[in-house]
DNA sequence: CCCCACTATCTTGATGTCGAGATTTAATCG
DNA sequence: CGATTAAATCTCGACATCAAGATAGTGGGG
């Protein structure tokens, strides 16, 4: 009988070289912290592929699912967005210009803060945006379905647990 | 009694959101993909800073570890390097333009392919890409720190589940 | 009521990345 | 052996991002 070999990937053999190079050092961390960073890697060009068929931009999807997730009005302020999806100040302004300027957002100033701004989902905005991300959830299952549902839980969870550090100290930061 | 409320990070509430705002349709694909994103994301950032303090840049530090690596005589091909980090040529082109510069690197010739070239680490880049990855792992093994040491080999069991398509295809590719 | 620290947004310049195509050499096949 | 296809690298223009600083407005303490 034949045992089966365990799959390896890409970060398996880049621990393997290391062990080989630097014997003296621990690199488990790469055996997680790698493979997210070049899961995330493979994702964003999944992602650009499955938005290519919409006429959207992966950037733009950011944004208007941002808005589409907030409720009506659809509508959130640039601070807030760019809280959302981990930007700074100047990349945002960018990206609502554009969006502005192809008619899927809309910005008017906040009645409450002369400061502010808000920005609005446009009703092709929510057309444009509804459907790319039906169709990036049906794509995602699929990338899952290797995994258990109950492993995606234990998964889920896993992840949970490195990431509230960072989302406690964002929202402690304002 | 109080109970100890399950501590929420920013992907649970972007789903209660979803819940709120499509119930037609099953979000659960984002609670492993959002994360995996986001805290790329996050730990970018982390490097960033780690790195600072190294005088590197995150991009050279990938291609700088990618040669460290392959061990003696730290030669590789910009085929290799790019497939390596996940970038296109074009960017490799100009990465070890600039490293060059900075004489972390060599590009000499491949004398078995015209067509090809080999870029080798100096002894300076050598160091550099020493001192810094030591550090990096520092503050990598934080991150981790809430996780029991089961429960890293648990998710990276996981990740490389999801990630051995990705690399199997890249290799079938050549 | 004024000052000052803080917040929100935008502006600007530098920079890194991508994508498509050009160039050169290698390998394959009839 | 000649022609075609493939591979390796580089060139170039477009573009998204960031960091730092500018501008305008808010709000609490004195």
């Amino acid at each position: 009988m034949t045992f089966s070999r365990p799959v390896e990937d890409e970060v398996d053999r880049l621990v393997a070289a290391w062990k080989q190079e630097r014997p003296d050092l621990d690199v488990t961390p790469l055996e997680v912290l790698s493979r997210v960073s070049r899961l995330s890697r493979h994702l964003e060009r999944e992602r650009r592929a499955a938005f290519a068929s919409h006429d959207i931009e992966s950037w733009e999807f950011d944004v208007l699912t941002a808005l589409r997730r907030a409720g009506e009005p659809y509508e959130l302020s640039p601070g807030a967005l760019l809280r959302a999806t981990l930007v700074t100040s100047g990349t945002m302004t960018n990206r609502i210009d554009r969006l502005a300027a192809a008619g899927l957002v809309v910005r008017r100033p906040d009645p409450e803060d002369r400061r502010g701004v808000l920005v609005r989902l446009t009703p092709a905005g929510m057309q444009r945006v509804d459907a790319a991300f039906a169709d990036l959830l049906r794509r995602e299952r699929e990338l899952l379905a290797g995994l258990e549902q109950h492993e995606q839980q234990a998964l889920a969870g896993l992840l949970r647990t490195l990431l509230v550090p960072f989302d406690a100290s964002d929202s402690a930061a304002h």
